[in-house]
DNA sequence: CGCCTTTGACCGGCGC
DNA sequence: GCGCCGGTCAAAGGCG
């Protein structure tokens, strides 16, 4: 399953990369005047950070409605400006369906996590528990633990940094998150900007193969869809490519 | 005994 | 400078 999802995470991130660079050249061509459209300026920098969203339900594969499929997109402005200023805080959120009666506040990720802490905080009446990686001393990962206000059957961990040192145990991931209830249900990838959220549990996947090429091939299309129900993505896509027809007609 | 959780204290950043 | 707030520390106690 984390072979699963490092790969749903390459392959969103690879997407992400041509999502943003696609956006990037449409901001650069938009920022041009028409005159200059011909020739995109290159002292233009890009920054492609990636905020990964990944979301896990419990074994009776309940939709997660709150987090599912969800597109949202600010203002094309906003997550351009921001995709240039952000520095690079290196996080990843991890969405976990659970037993709203269940106060543990424990995410099976495969990892062993020690607990340092926990605080309530003044956006969320439930409190957030502060994890650090217990594998390796020296591994600098922390993890926060905390219900989501919207939904409190949802916990939501947030990933920092990254582990540097090979998972304790695939057998403890393919086997005990399993059976302890944590299936993806959601893969989202937001970089401060758009946040974009696939629904795995459609189709009842979450339950079956993830591996097989049908769950590749819907996963693909849902991504896709995801994209282009995006109205800035759809924009931006448009805009491009009659740029480039204009730019270049038909001899 | 080692590792864990719990929990109040402490610290540093930030806004006023 | 002060208070608020999120994050961390560390002592105490539990558990296998």
């Amino acid at each position: 399953m984390t072979e699963e999802n490092k790969k749903l995470s390459e392959l969103l991130s690879a997407m992400y990369t041509n999502y943003s660079t696609l956006r990037s050249q449409f901001f650069d061509f938009m920022s041009t005047s028409p005159k200059e459209r011909g020739s995109i300026s290159p002292s233009r920098k890009r920054k492609s950070e990636s905020l990964e969203t990944v979301g896990f339900t419990d074994k009776t594969y309940e939709r997660t409605d709150s987090f599912s499929n969800r597109v949202e997109s600010p203002s094309s402005e906003d997550s351009c400006k921001r995709l240039r200023e952000d520095p690079k805080p290196r996080s990843m959120k991890v969405y976990v369906k659970t037993d709203p009666s269940d106060s543990s506040l424990v995410v099976k990720d495969g990892f062993q996590w020690r607990k340092y802490g926990q605080k309530v905080t003044r956006d969320n009446p439930s409190p957030r528990a502060y994890f650090r990686c217990s594998f390796a001393p020296s591994c600098p990962v922390k993890k926060k633990v905390q219900r989501s206000a919207e939904d409190r059957s949802v916990l939501v961990a947030t990933y920092e940094g990254e582990h540097n040192h090979g998972h304790p145990s695939q057998n403890e991931v393919a086997h005990g998150s399993c059976r302890n209830g944590s299936v993806p249900c959601s893969v989202s990838i937001n970089s401060s900007g758009p946040t974009i959220t696939l629904d795995l549990t459609k189709q009842g996947l979450a339950s079956r193969d993830m591996e097989s090429p049908e769950f590749q091939r819907l996963l693909v299309e849902q991504m896709a869809s995801s994209l282009t129900k995006d109205p800035n993505f759809t924009a931006a896509l448009v805009t491009a490519i009659s740029g480039r027809i204009l730019q270049h007609p038909p001899a």
